[in-house]
DNA sequence: CGATAATGATACGGCCCCGTAACGATCGGG
DNA sequence: CCCGATCGTTACGGGGCCGTATCATTATCG
């Protein structure tokens, strides 16, 4: 799996999927939130506000309120950590799961368009 | 050129390139805002309000804004059409074009080490 | 114990974006 | 010539995100 890209593919890929994202209405995460979730859903937990922060070189409060908007879409949940209760881990939902998967979908898709072009 | 890709290296790159724009602090541009700046540097000229507005979907006063925003940081410019002075001409800036190619610049460079590995 | 450190959440003031509705400027057909 | 259509912009009310500073809770160490 070689994945070479040309500089005029890497743009034409961007902005096809920033259509779709756009046409497609409903999140419109933002980079940040985009950034948390990726995170959340790639790497392996546990996940904590102040690990994320860390990760994505930002402050906590900007970690806090991704979660509680992200939770109010139900892309996310969080639950205290029984043996450290200071700590929060935040755990991955089934409609979080969907999300990253129909992402997936879009950009392979796109790409896809792009080498048979 | 194939550019064929799966679908976790496809969630790879999109996280990979959105740490990087989380990082690089400068613009943070929303996902209307990337979808007219690419549309603009690479689709045809010329560029209007109500054209953009209909490719992408949403109405005009969010391109005004967008493009409002956008002016502010040189990334675009905007003049009357001298024909028919209702339009309004979209124009491209070398800023703007640096930028275009800085996102470039990212997204290859993070395929690129997605296919190495 | 008590003091200190660490964690995540919250308050605050500021800024940006949204969609709807209305606006002034300009063009064009009758 | 005038009136409707079209263009882009602006006003409005609402909502979200930002960074800094502060907070309550919990753990830890002396």
């Amino acid at each position: 799996m070689v994945l070479e890209i040309k500089l005029t593919q890497a743009l034409r890929l961007w902005r096809e999927v920033h259509l779709d994202l756009v046409r497609d209405t409903q999140a419109d995460l933002s980079v940040r939130q985009t950034a948390i979730l990726l995170t959340i859903y790639l790497e392996l937990p546990p996940h904590t506000v102040r690990g994320l922060a860390a990760r994505l070189g930002v402050t906590k409060p900007v970690i806090t309120r991704a979660l509680d908007s992200m939770g109010k879409l139900g892309l996310v949940s969080r639950k205290r950590d029984e043996y450290d209760k200071r700590n929060v881990v935040i755990q991955r939902t089934v409609a979080g799961a969907l999300a990253v998967e129909h992402l997936a979908d879009l950009v392979t898709a796109r790409a896809r368009e792009l080498g048979s072009a």
